[in-house]
DNA sequence: CGTGCTGTTGATGCTCCTCAAGTACCGTGG
DNA sequence: CCACGGTACTTGAGGAGCATCAACAGCACG
């Protein structure tokens, strides 16, 4: 009974007002921090917008801040010294935004579509962190997720032909970010979150080959396209088959 | 004073028999554990040897056991429905072997050449997690590492001709086990770990294609092979040019 | 109604894959 | 000792897949 109350208050006193609607206090790392820990934390961060093209983090730069993704698709770049780019990273609400323990980033971090964020001070993090180990946990766990996911890129990158890119790509963004997402559904629609320029980046494609190989798959009718952006998959099983599993 | 005389005791007395030597107590996830914990790991724990090409986890399999790799490489790969194959990750000692908080793995983990571990039961080590933050933080610091260079060659996957998938092959081969390896040393020394099909596996080629690209590296003078296997690199910035950087 | 941006479509060529043959190196057994 | 098979690697010829270059369509913007 004690623990329940005590687990009351802190939905409806202890929390700081900022981060009572906020989904990474759920199922993001806010979610390890004590009541305490979370007032300190939102006395020093702060919400903001970042529009679609805004870079969030520079290659080679400083890093001085954290955020947490409240809403929107973050797309984090490599670049070769020729301008060749690779993006080896999507990160999506409610993701944590950053490379603890480095002080200086090797990746640039960009806003592909409009973007909510909450950022703080990294030295507030890298103390909390110290301080408290399931907040470690929570950035454990993130980060060997995202390992799985770029290991999974690494064999689509390799040894995928450019059909079986394209569906792929299609298919892990059906699966993040269709709003009417029931995990078992056979259908799904939603709108890409990135240019034609964007996709090529992410499966080392050219925009004319994506282009092409998405042509194929609407005239194919595996998908339906309106207005280039939004996308309608009728049947998720026929996608899959062209992903090359 | 105390705490001197206690550290003198974990490096004596308390350090059990089986642990003294190796080199995941300092540099792997072992130095994350107190005397006691070492001890009761070790009494769980054991040491044995792979030959090359055995597979050490299997795809879909249930994970018993995590091990620290002590000597040896250890490959990491994928595979398609059809047979299409790709190496994710290399591991060399004292990396820790293992994907925790799952209880499946998705990948495929075989000695790329002859490989001594060290084992212990999954079970142990979760624990352990649990009770030691220490443990955790080293894991983490690994999985980022292992993140980061994901990302790196997912890079060289998917924006790299053959010519700069094989330089930069070599070029990290050479970093990681020159046995002469002077960080700054402008020349190096090795032997491949790896066959021509493990190379075109982990760069997405065939094997074709890789050798023409070393005969390339040969013929230039950038590199000199003795045997298929050992290989001699006069000046590692030639090769680092060719690899794109 | 131009201008710029995003995306599509077509023609051509290069990179790398595929198929095939051949060499070098090993341990085995005659 | 050499024949033998197996494995790893190399080299060549030809072709497929994707990149490159170029033109054009659709749409938003001032």
């Amino acid at each position: 009974m004690g623990t329940q109350n005590l687990r009351k208050d802190v939905h409806t006193d202890g929390t700081p007002v900022l981060c009572l609607s906020c989904e990474a206090r759920h199922r993001g790392i806010c979610g390890a921090l004590t009541p305490e820990q979370l007032t300190a934390l939102s006395k020093t961060s702060w919400k903001h917008k970042a529009a679609e093209g805004q870079e969030l983090v520079a290659d080679a730069e400083r890093i001085e801040s954290y955020s947490n993704i409240l809403s929107g698709v973050v797309k984090l770049t490599k670049t070769l010294a020729d301008g060749r780019q690779q993006i080896v990273g999507l990160q999506f609400a409610p993701d944590f935004l950053g490379r603890p323990f480095k002080a200086e980033s090797r990746i640039t971090a960009e806003a592909a579509t409009p973007v909510q964020l909450c950022s703080f001070p990294r030295s507030t993090i890298d103390r909390m962190i110290r301080e408290s180990p399931g907040l470690e946990h929570k950035l454990l766990e993130q980060t060997l997720k995202e390992l799985d996911e770029a290991r999974d890129w690494m064999v689509t990158l390799g040894r995928k032909t450019a059909a079986e890119k394209v569906a792929s790509y299609l298919l892990m963004i059906a699966r993040h970010i269709d709003p009417s997402a029931e995990p078992d559904e056979a259908s799904a629609t939603f709108d890409l979150p990135m240019t034609r320029a964007d996709i090529a980046d992410f499966l080392g494609l050219t925009i004319e080959t994506v282009s092409r190989q998405i042509t194929k798959l609407r005239t194919d009718g595996v998908i339906v396209i309106e207005n280039n952006r939004h996308v309608v998959v009728p049947d998720l099983e026929r996608l899959e088959i062209r992903a090359g599993s």
